[in-house]
DNA sequence: CTGCTTTAGATAGCTACACTATCCACTCGA
DNA sequence: TCGAGTGGATAGTGTAGCTATCTAAAGCAG
């Protein structure tokens, strides 16, 4: 566990805590209190940092990841579901009004407008709804009117990862990148947006 | 302050709570234990939640945020600092390595090869570094392989915003939107990329 | 004027989350 | 043989974002 600990930078009682919790799977007992730890953990326990750390995941969202990356052994749609109710955010606003309903309808009638195939029950949909809600409530019309861009922008950035999801040969890496690629390709690209505001604005605003 | 509650959904605790933190300005005081709020108040109020709630925002931030919506009334790319400062992830991964170092330097390389002009010191970089640090620690070549598209797309839909900002007429409304567009587009974008996930998916497998 | 509700302001408490610390009985390794 | 390390269990910590309670003072219907 020691070296567990000193090739991942993972303090022993975070270590100890994961195992508890179930997110790392328990060593291979070689005695009352010694146990072996194999190149598979020390990937594993990456992952876990990656998603909490990086992807901002809870712990029980990264547990439910890790299971199904164990259960889905083959179902990518399943395991695209698992990634990104793990991705969601922690705090949601209130959606018991009927202006987040009618947000809600707008949504699905845009993605309607797209002819885009997607799951009536998609949580991804309400995530949507909370941002043109809170959009409307403070009149900021901008959200609505270039929703049409928002859309194509993530289609284009969706299209190139499921690609490279699909391009994988290995289907076990393949289920991997489907979780590791929704989670770092978010912080990828919402990192890199926020660097290209600040280059927009100075190009845009023809400064330095 | 019942009126505030009932129109704006957050409970009276609540929004005791903001007005102790600072993020609300008092109301204008009548008498000792009576005060007056205005369609400002609520309007603010309305800001702080869709920053809380849907951009995951800190109390903290939100009352940087606002702090600077006040204090910058001129200056945009202030605030934008401010804006980008807010939406930054809570846990953030141990920087203090070599290999978030090589990362790093990969991303200031990279932003030097598209001659996008960044402040050396923004703290975005970091965040990007963070990303790809992740994703080279698990072998994930995908992200840098891609990180062209990645910026690409970035800068496709940093630039539709930054010019919404500037059509803006009125500064103080124009000031806003930089704070609104930072936070709700990146949800915005991020939900519908879930969404294009979903659809590409059945798209690029031919099924339904 | 009476009595019920509401209010501003202050203080204290709560829940969830993600660790972190301590203890114990081992056991490995020099 | 003995000190450092281990696994397992239990308990404690710190932060964040509220939530509850209390007090004295208005407000408002009858």
């Amino acid at each position: 566990m020691g070296e567990l600990s000193r090739r991942s930078g993972v303090p022993i009682p975070t270590i100890k805590f994961y195992l508890r919790e179930g997110l790392l799977p328990p060593g291979v007992a070689t005695a009352a209190n010694q146990a072996d730890y194999d190149e598979e953990h020390l990937r594993r326990l990456r992952l876990i940092r990656a998603l909490i750390d990086v992807g901002g995941v809870t712990v029980a969202g990264a547990r439910e990841v890790v299971a199904a990356l164990g259960t889905h052994a083959d179902d990518p749609l399943d395991l695209l579901g698992a990634a990104q109710t793990a991705v969601e955010p922690r705090h949601r606003p209130d959606r018991d009004t009927p202006q987040w309903r009618a947000a809600r309808e707008r949504v699905t009638a845009l993605i309607a407008d797209r002819r885009w195939l997607i799951h009536p029950d998609s949580p991804a949909i309400d995530l949507v709804a909370d941002a043109l809600a809170a959009a409307d409530s403070l009149g900021v019309d901008e959200l609505l009117d270039k929703f049409g861009e928002y859309a194509d922008t993530a289609d284009r950035i969706a299209a190139v990862e499921v690609r490279a999801v699909l391009d994988r040969p290995d289907p076990a890496s393949r289920m991997e990148l489907v979780v590791l690629g929704t989670v770092l390709g978010e912080a990828l690209l919402t990192s890199l947006r926020l660097l290209a505001h600040q280059h927009e604005s100075a190009r845009q605003l023809g400064g330095g």
